[in-house]
DNA sequence: TTGTAGGCGTTATCAC
DNA sequence: GTGATAACGCCTACAA
């Protein structure tokens, strides 16, 4: 069955196609009963405008893209309530579009802008390592968000907002040396990590040097490569095979707070106790470790300032008003029952 | 800059578009060697094709659309990977939609199968009440996932894939009665839900019958409206309500799972325990109940068989193998240490 | 206030 | 094997 379009519905009307187009985009030139006349048609026919032909025709739609990379993260959630509330203030509409942990986001972004015709673009989560040749092909403002950069990237050439994910790294790590730990264990990215994961990382290292902590390589662990990456399961996983080791240690970093969960779980498992055998830091801030048994210290992103700062770079470089931004949000070291002072 | 269009690649292979939409699309009447070059071109200049323009042209594409309604809940995205490798097994191409919670998602739906021309919609998560006259515009197939329908739906005019909510919701509430628990209070949707929320009142309220107990209706809350739904916070409040209101429980039985970590989490500020003073059950099989402290007792929903049932039944919908199917799932009672006996 | 006609970028149809 | 050309469904000058 052929789709009804809006030929058919200027027939049925009596009207040319014109007159209904303005019906359908609200546009002034049209009298107030001709208008509800039409849409009582295409109401009554369920005509349904086709997105594809309006994208094609119109040469410039008031829309913002978010693209999430990887599997949904629970900290995004809040994220995106905010970028739909503020894109909405702005008279603009949204699309949130998803990325494939395996897909090129750059290559759907650059897609996605011809076919919708976007305004700007938001980059959510993932890794972020793309030639500068390919990111000249996006002709539209974007906005990096929460992901961390390694400073070989020329900073002039996008924009971003996060937090300092070395420096909050250092921040926990700092603590909890201050609480008398000299034996920090880490869960971290793979070593070949290029973003948060290293930053984190390096983060903890520094803060071990400053309080003339030797690095032992025997508490760093990386991620397991074929489970879903900073998730519980993972978490779980590692600390498992660091308690089995033997090695000594009395607290422990997870750069995230899913793998931070995963890693109590098996000390649980173990026979021993958070915080009194071990003390457990996680990393983001996610609602879990405030309702987690115990409750967990973490370093919490500011996920609704980074939201809302976002947008308004974004919007700042659709007006050219800037070429480029970059903010970094502090984070907060919530200190909770999963760690404690060494006894 | 104007983007670059087929007709330039054309131009500059000195060929005709038609020739370039061949390269492009992988049809057999070309030569290996004009393809060749024609998409050496294509790479070297960056051209993208509009993926409108396709679509509009294009009579029927293999794709299939995933909508999911509402925030994304963790529950989903072991589903949508599923989901993903299916479609993708079949050579089809996939597309993954968010719906607003205050959205329509058959609107959306009609909306997207006419701008994508899909070939089939999995519908995932939320209510489902509209009208059968709706339901009729799409014109394609369509599954729903995981949502519980009220029987007042014709069955013959959709297809589903879920669990019995109200069985589940029952083997559970049975379960704790059979552990000696007499007065159990349950958090459950808003009074006027109509899905999956009713269906597990509805399950509790049954089990308490049959062990000829009395309904309190003391014990009976609902999630806050002002709340984000099925959440943890929603559970911590709801539950200081109850263990306020001085109203006499031993068991908790939580609609989902997320109510069910927010539930401990207020027993244990109010210095008590679990499952010690009071055991508290879930529902749906989300990691954490494996994690929190104490594990929880929880259904837990087959979703990997879900979802690949959903793609199956969509299929066979396709190809007009059958008209409409039902298919319900076992789902598995996973006790563990949030529930014990009566003392 | 309303209608006609051309074009957005692509693919399908048909000739060559 | 290749190339014109007509749609696809809509929007928007421009004309009436």
């Amino acid at each position: 069955m052929a789709s009804i379009t809006i030929i058919d519905i200027a027939k049925m009307c009596g009207v040319g196609v014109t007159t209904v187009s303005r019906a359908i985009n609200n546009h002034p030139d049209i009298s107030e009963e001709t208008k509800a006349m039409i849409m009582q048609v295409i109401k009554d026919n369920h005509y349904v405008p086709n997105n594809s032909a309006r994208n094609l025709k119109r040469s410039a739609s008031k829309t913002i893209a978010v693209l999430i990379k990887g599997i949904t993260n629970p900290f995004f959630n809040r994220m995106i309530q905010v970028f739909e509330k503020e894109i909405q203030r702005k008279k603009y509409s949204f699309i949130l579009q998803h990325v494939d942990e395996n897909q090129d986001e750059i290559e759907v972004a650059i897609e996605l802008e011809k076919e919708k015709r976007l305004k700007g673009i938001v980059f959510l989560g993932g890794n972020f390592s793309h030639s500068k040749e390919k990111l000249d092909q996006l002709t539209v403002p974007f906005v990096l968000s929460t992901i961390g950069m390694t400073p070989e990237y020329d900073p002039s050439e996008y924009s971003s907002v996060s937090v300092d994910d070395y420096k909050e790294s250092y921040k926990m790590v700092d603590y909890l040396c201050n609480q008398g730990h000299r034996k920090i264990a880490i869960i971290t990215a793979s070593m070949d990590d290029v973003s948060i994961g290293k930053l984190r990382y390096e983060g903890y290292k520094q803060a071990l040097e400053d309080h003339e902590l030797p690095l032992n390589e025997k508490l760093v662990y990386s991620m397991k490569e074929n489970i879903e990456s900073y998730s519980m399961e993972n978490g779980y996983a590692v600390t498992k095979e660091l308690l089995d080791s033997g090695e000594e240690f009395t607290a422990l970093f997870a750069v995230s707070d899913s793998l931070a969960v995963g890693a109590c779980k098996a000390i649980f498992e173990s026979g021993k106790s958070v915080p009194d055998d071990y003390s457990v830091a996680g990393f983001d801030g996610l609602d879990i470790t405030y309702y987690y048994n115990p409750s967990i210290t973490t370093i919490r992103q500011p996920v609704e300032e980074i939201a809302e700062e976002t947008i308004r770079i974004l919007f700042d470089l659709i007006n050219k008003k800037i070429t480029h931004a970059h903010k970094t949000f502090p984070a907060e070291l919530m200190i909770r029952e999963s760690t404690t002072a060494r006894k």
